[in-house]
Order: structure tokens, then sequence, then C-alpha cells
DNA sequence: CGTCTATTTGAATGTACTCAAAAGCGGTGG
DNA sequence: CCACCGCTTTTGAGTACATTCAAATAGACG
């Protein structure tokens, strides 16, 4: 099962005795998603959020022209979520979409604010988790108003290796802000070298 | 004193009784900041991080051409640091600059661990911090990767109205991801309508 | 008043996009 | 097993967005 691997990457940052590891797996559900179904669309109510088990996930918004951005890939070992809507439990606006056969632990947004009063060293994983994301996500947004897209892409191919094989060339340049097309010259004047 | 502002903002997310509150107190010592000077360089250990009471900060880094590229701005309210040199206690990547005299209540990550093994609430509290950076800087890459500079430029305009009246084109610029002389263009361009 | 930096302007260039069409590739049904 | 369909990727030509370099102008500060 994929509890061990939530257990696993909780016990990283906080230690659970058996009664909070207990009432943790009480709180949670698995649930599978076929490649290509969506646990959340624009307009939802967003009330969970997802621990990826296995499996691979994509979370992007549609602009008023119909082109998709996407915020983030999501893969084994990472939580996701629309996570503006969940918190704030407002109308969703992305999709959260397979991208493969996935399989996720989910977590109702009222029992999270549970959890975290019942066991407040959830506030800390959280706390720790946002943190990282946070830096994360600094590190995009410092490339992406300093660098050119081909110095973009180069960097994540160097970051995340096993990433080109596991998603297409249309969702990389709706992850870096380019057209599919500049995408593909790009690589072939990269191949040419 | 700035005290009451950062007990202010705490108390919009935790309660702290009086213990907790002297303990905080405690902990925390307060700078003032000349305009144009510097609370941290590339280099330097970080110890500390910034909570502004007063005044107008930026957190930036030089890429090897020496372009400027700015992270965030800070201004009173806000707290603001070199947040991945804090955190892991690696040297300092970014310049933390004063735009204004500025006055910040500094505290110690040492002290700060202390403070969430003695007062677990400030989990907390900057876990719902992080949590709210995390939503804002995932709308800054949102925007980053799906519009032009002219949109992104307009959008700060409206969302912070009061910033153009305190920060240089330049710097705008900077944050913006583009040049000094581009932002000049899209004005010209904008006030002939 | 003079110096230093920020902003503006213009021309040339590079980066990235649009539109259109062709080629490749995977899945489905006959 | 092959033919077809839909979607992704490639290719090319033309265009728009954004930068560079250089020089002029405007503002801020001592």
């Amino acid at each position: 099962m994929g509890a061990e691997l939530l257990l696993d990457n909780v016990g990283r940052h906080i230690s659970l005795n058996e009664e909070e590891t207990a009432y943790l797996l009480s709180l949670i559900e698995f649930k599978n998603v076929e490649r290509k179904q969506y646990l959340l669309k624009p307009g939802n109510h967003c009330h969970h959020t997802y621990f990826i088990t296995k499996g691979c996930m994509r979370i992007y918004q549609c602009d008023s022209n119909g082109f998709e951005h996407i915020a983030m890939f999501g893969i084994e070992d990472w939580w996701i979520s629309d996570l503006p809507a969940f918190l704030t439990q407002t109308p969703a606006t992305h999709y959260l979409e397979a991208l493969e056969p996935t399989e996720v632990i989910q977590i109702e947004k009222s029992d999270l604010e549970k959890l975290y009063l019942r066991v407040p060293k959830f506030e800390r994983y959280f706390r720790i988790l946002h943190q990282n994301a946070f830096v994360a996500q600094h590190q995009r947004i410092m490339q992406n108003i300093s660098m050119t897209a081909e110095e973009r892409y180069l960097f994540i191919l160097k970051k995340y290796p096993a990433l080109e094989q596991r998603i297409s060339q249309k969702h990389m340049a709706a992850f870096l802000g380019i057209t599919p097309v500049f995408l593909s010259m790009l690589r072939r004047k990269l191949a040419g070298k």
C-alpha cells in the first residue's frame, strides 16, 4: 500500500507515536486515477489535497485563448492540489489531471484541520513542506525573470533528468512558458551540437 | 515601537498569552537600516530573518552579466529574508537592501528554533505565512509563463497601486524580468491611450 | 553648479510566437 | 494485421515581443 510512502515522508520531518499514526491513517483515503482522468476542474469545490504514491499528475490553468499553462508536475512522494482553492475553500481555478495511471492518498480539508488540532506536530510538518516549496518556487521565479527559454530548458533537464521520459514536449513547453513549436526548434538547435 | 505591528500580525493567525508574548519579545531585536544599506550580501552567513515595521526593502540576485533580478520587495508588515540561505544556513546568494530608511525586527535562526519548541503555535503561524507566500508566488509564476511584460506590468499596477510611487522604474523592470529600456517603451505606449 | 544615476529615444538585432502544412506516432476498429 | 483517425512533433516563412548599443535628456543629491 501507499500509506508507507506517506508515513515515510512524514517521518522525515516529525516523529509520530502509534496513536498519532493511527489517527492520521483514519483520516486518509486511497484513490486511483486513470490516465487523462481529472481529480479537479475549474469551478469545482476543492475538498481534498493529495499525496501521490504512484504515477504522475499535472496541475494547470487555461487562459482566455484556450492555452494551457502548467503550474507544476507531481510524482511519487509529492503533495499536489489547487492550493489557493483548497486553502480558502473557493471554487477551483486549476485542472488536476493524471498523466499516468496514478494512485493518491487524499485528505479532506476539515480532517486536515482536525489533524492540526489533535496532532499539532503536523503544523510543523506542513510548515517545513511549504518552506521547501517556497524555496523551489523562488528558484523558478528567478529563472523565469533572468533566463532565456533555452537556458531554462537545459536547467530542468539537468535537475530532473527522468522527467523527459515521462512527459510530452507539449507539456514541457506549457511548463516552461513557451509554445511547443518553439521548444521543438530549440531541441533541433541543441541536437546540432 | 514596531513590536506592536509584529504582535498584531502574529495575532491575526494565533493567540498568545502574556508569557508567550514576553518570550517572543525576549528573542527579537530592533534594527534600523539606512537607505542603500545592506542587511545581507552574497557569501554572508544569514543569521536572521526580518520583519519590516517601517520602510521598504528589496531582495535580489546578480547574474553572471551583472544584471540585477529582484525576487521580491518587502514593506511594512512583511517578513523578508534570503530564505534558502536562512533555512539551510548556507552562504547567502541574495542582496537584501533597504530602498528607504527602514526599521526591522530581527530574529536569529537558533532563537526561532527555540521559539518553535517552546511555543509550538509558531509552527502554525509560519505554516500559514508560508502557505500564503506559496499562493502569491504561484500566481507570479503563472503570470510569468502566460502573460506578456505589458500584461504583467498592468497587473502589478492594479494589485499594488502604491508601489509605483515607492520604487524606481529600474527596480520595477528588474522585478518584472525586463530591461528598464523596454519598460520605458511600454509606458510611453500605454500613456498614448 | 556639477556629478551621478535614472529615464527616454532611436535603430538594429535576437528571441519567441503565429499561421500553415507536413510528417510521425499511438490507439482503435475492421 | 492493416488502415484510419486524432494528436504530437517538425518544418518554414512571416511577425511581434523584447534586448542591445549608443546617445540624449531629465532628476536627485551634495
